[in-house]
DNA sequence: GTCTATACGTTGATAGAC
DNA sequence: GTCTATCAACGTATAGAC
């Protein structure tokens, strides 16, 4: 289908000029037709990049539904950034929302960091269950995973893998350390 | 004078509505004056951004070379967030260079970066010389401090100032008790 | 230094043939 | 569904009077 070739087209280049930077000639042009089609399948612009929006939400949401550990999923998103265009577009969508679209991505975007923190603190409850960590404040750890979160995102917008990942393991050295069970902080 | 006019009122548009998204037609407007104005003082829109973000980053070069500790800095941003509009300038324009202007902007960046890690490991080692913290890798505390820094920057891109300090809150317990002395983390 | 007038490209969007 | 042709509005930028 065509609607997705313009989707997959308007993915890279929202991701790398923004909403106001991005041209439907450009789109068009990059999707192989010319700027009218467009509107064969999108009512505006608007229509168009909040459908993406959508999509990406969705695809997000679902993957931190079924991720089976905290590590796991920064180590996607290190992974994902220069793959996924979709995720770039997300990520610099929700940082920079066009002004007149702000009100309407915000609740989205609220509502896929409560889906994270929630999930995050399922995990962190289990592995307390198991003896894993030591007893700790539930929600403010799963607070601080998502600020380790956003700091990969980041990141990721200056496109630097390799920064990237020693960021990572910096951060989740921290936080790991921070919960462990184990005395490997004593180093008074 | 009149060259200053311009920069304030385009500080706040580019922070609002960035780039490509703001007008000369809107800055001359919030400045007071018509549109060629602009060109008495500036060369053309690129000379008027870079202009601006050369300002902003001097601004806050000098800042972190003044600051006397970790947590004010954090702090000091966070009370910024509404009232510095050149502050928020230069963090939506960092995390969103235009494309023809991100080689520029990069150096820049990165050399407030650097500053800033630099500055990181001094006050860190004077706590550790005065037996406040416990003896830690400089460099990857360093390195978890800006991690901070920048999620709480992602954070000042929404403009909720509650969360903010919730989060800024968090994080620094997180990273104090990590590399504090004294035994507070044991509850094993 | 600030203005009016203007040049000229590009924008998002529509009409209508095929 | 895709195209050509066209639209009014707006973009950056310049020329030249005052």
């Amino acid at each position: 289908m065509s609607a997705d070739t313009i989707k997959q087209a308007a993915a890279v280049l929202f991701a790398d000029h923004g909403y106001a930077g991005t041209s439907l000639s450009q789109i068009s042009g990059k999707a192989g037709m010319k700027k009218p089609s467009i509107y064969a399948h999108f009512k505006s612009k608007d229509d168009l990049f909040m459908s993406l929006l959508d999509d990406a939400f969705s695809s997000e949401t679902a993957r931190v539904k079924t991720m089976s550990s905290l590590q796991q999923l920064l180590e996607d998103y290190v992974k994902r950034q220069s793959s996924d265009a979709l995720f770039r577009f997300l990520i610099k969508s929700s940082f920079f929302p066009p002004e007149h679209l702000k009100a309407d991505m915000l609740n989205r975007y609220y509502s896929f960091l409560d889906t994270l923190e929630e999930k995050t603190g399922k995990l962190l409850e289990i592995d307390a269950a198991l003896g894993i960590i030591r007893s700790i404040d539930i929600a403010d750890t799963a607070s601080m995973y998502t600020i380790i979160v956003d700091s990969i995102f980041v990141e990721l917008c200056y496109g630097s893998r390799e920064r990237t990942e020693k960021r990572l393991n910096v951060a989740w050295g921290f936080f790991w350390n921070s919960i462990k069970k184990g005395q490997d902080q004593v180093e008074s």
